[in-house]
DNA sequence: GCGATAATATTATACGATATATTGTAGGAC
DNA sequence: GTCCTACAATATATCGTATAATATTATCGC
């Protein structure tokens, strides 16, 4: 009885992350090539946490247990938990066990966690608090970094939006420039802070992108509002860079269909 | 000579490792009571590399050698690399080993590297950019609450400031009562993805508050903008609390002498 | 019933061994 | 001479076990 249970823990982990394996394979994981194990371990803790699988204050079970359950040593399962540690997720403290902290300590914005959020469908409210969030930054950063920008930067600026223009957002390469757009309004700022947030919130978000891309293809023409913020950037326009990059996010998020 | 060396590093890697010992004991550090050793290790590291004293490139020794350098197990090192890893701050490949990350990858405002960036006096440059986020992203965020706060947090609010107002800045109790109350006003917004970048670097800055004011006390009354704060998010009013808290940052960023 | 203290379970740390992956280099083909 | 391929060296990745530290819990004494 018992030892059927463990059995099917460990088979239906072990399944996930053979499926993560494959995934990892194939998709365009630039940040890091090959998924290590405790990689794939922490993810697969991860996304079932946040997906509320495993629900604030559940504790596991003794490392040595779960090491075995899961099939991996306890060296793994640990460095696993330091991860997910430093994010927030859990906490682990002698004689009491690790167990899955309130929401509240959770670094919700963190780079990896997005990611594994956006790999496993997002709720529509996070993906709508997302959007929220950028419609509070962006615009304020577009206006800082139209202040701010120097001449290299607005050619930088106009080259990557004529290779988007060129390619296209369906293909790789206009994907990479209208990131590149992006990018280089937010070094405009020259804030680190803003950098960090805004990048990596854009990045989440450009998943989702790809992944509607993939059903329908865009049918709006993504050009003239960026074309629009390009022209306000350039001239150091602040108002108007804020204005047009509100409008800007306002379609984006039209495009993912939330506000339908 | 090599010996020599070697003993160098150790005693001084255990030195640092000492005085934050020392420090966590005496500090108010609720994230967790105990200060463990591999965290010590971390921050040690992530203070390192944050302040430029291992630059992004570096590559540290491999495990074993640097593991003995430190005087610390293998296991424990990983986990520490684990945690860096975690924050984006290093990344460790085989063969290669482990190295420093360019800038861009490090996630500034993850709980943790703020709070031991602030333990560490932080650069002048990036306390203006954390005060210019705050500047973008709160005035927002209080519109927003102001327009969905329910009845029971505008209470809520009123009894954290009336405490605050009570006790003042220089008690324990009186800061919590501060943190308290923005604290409500962020929950009102509804985003999770606000209230955990809001509530993470309010929290580092209010570090920076405590400092100050051991040297010399306040002698501004913070009660009179969080009141006209209050009001307008008691009315409901948007634009009000978004002005209102864009004063009281101003006044925050007054106070620390940054803009002196 | 309450407080101090000891027992105990669990994480924290340590150590050694093996597996695996990546890089750099050498060699060969064109 | 350049490019590609195969291979070997090396460092991380994983594993298994042992010991130490610590927080919880139970027990004992008052």
């Amino acid at each position: 009885m018992i030892g059927s249970m463990f059995a099917a823990e460990r088979d239906g982990v072990a399944a996930r992350i053979n499926s993560i394996e494959r995934a990892g394979a194939g998709a365009l994981i630039q940040t890091s090539g090959g998924r290590r194990m405790r990689g794939s371990v922490a993810q697969q803790l991860a996304v079932m946490i946040l997906s509320g699988e495993l629900p604030p204050g559940h504790v596991f079970p003794t490392e040595l247990d779960y090491a075995e359950q899961i099939g991996i040593s306890r060296s793994s399962l640990r460095e696993a938990f330091r991860v997910l540690s430093a994010k927030g997720l859990v906490e682990s403290r002698p004689k009491a066990g690790t167990r899955v902290n309130p929401r509240r300590q959770w670094s919700l914005l963190d780079p990896d966690l997005l990611a594994w959020q956006f790999a496993a469908e997002p709720s529509a409210k996070f993906l709508r608090d997302l959007f929220e969030l950028r419609l509070t930054v962006e615009p304020n950063a577009a206006a800082i970094a139209a202040a701010r920008r120097s001449d290299d930067e607005v050619e930088a600026m106009r080259r990557a939006l004529e290779k988007m223009a060129r390619h296209g957002l369906a293909t790789e390469e206009g994907r990479l420039a209208d990131q590149q757009f992006h990018m280089v309004m937010l070094e405009a700022t020259r804030n680190d802070a803003i950098i960090a947030l805004a990048s990596s919130i854009m990045a989440a978000i450009a998943w989702t992108t790809i992944y509607k891309q993939r059903n329908h293809a865009l049918k709006r023409d993504p050009i003239p509002d960026h074309r629009l913020l390009y022209e306000a950037f350039a001239a150091g326009d602040a108002e108007a860079a804020r204005h047009a990059m509100a409008e800007l996010i306002r379609l984006a998020l039209a495009d993912t269909e939330m506000s339908a």
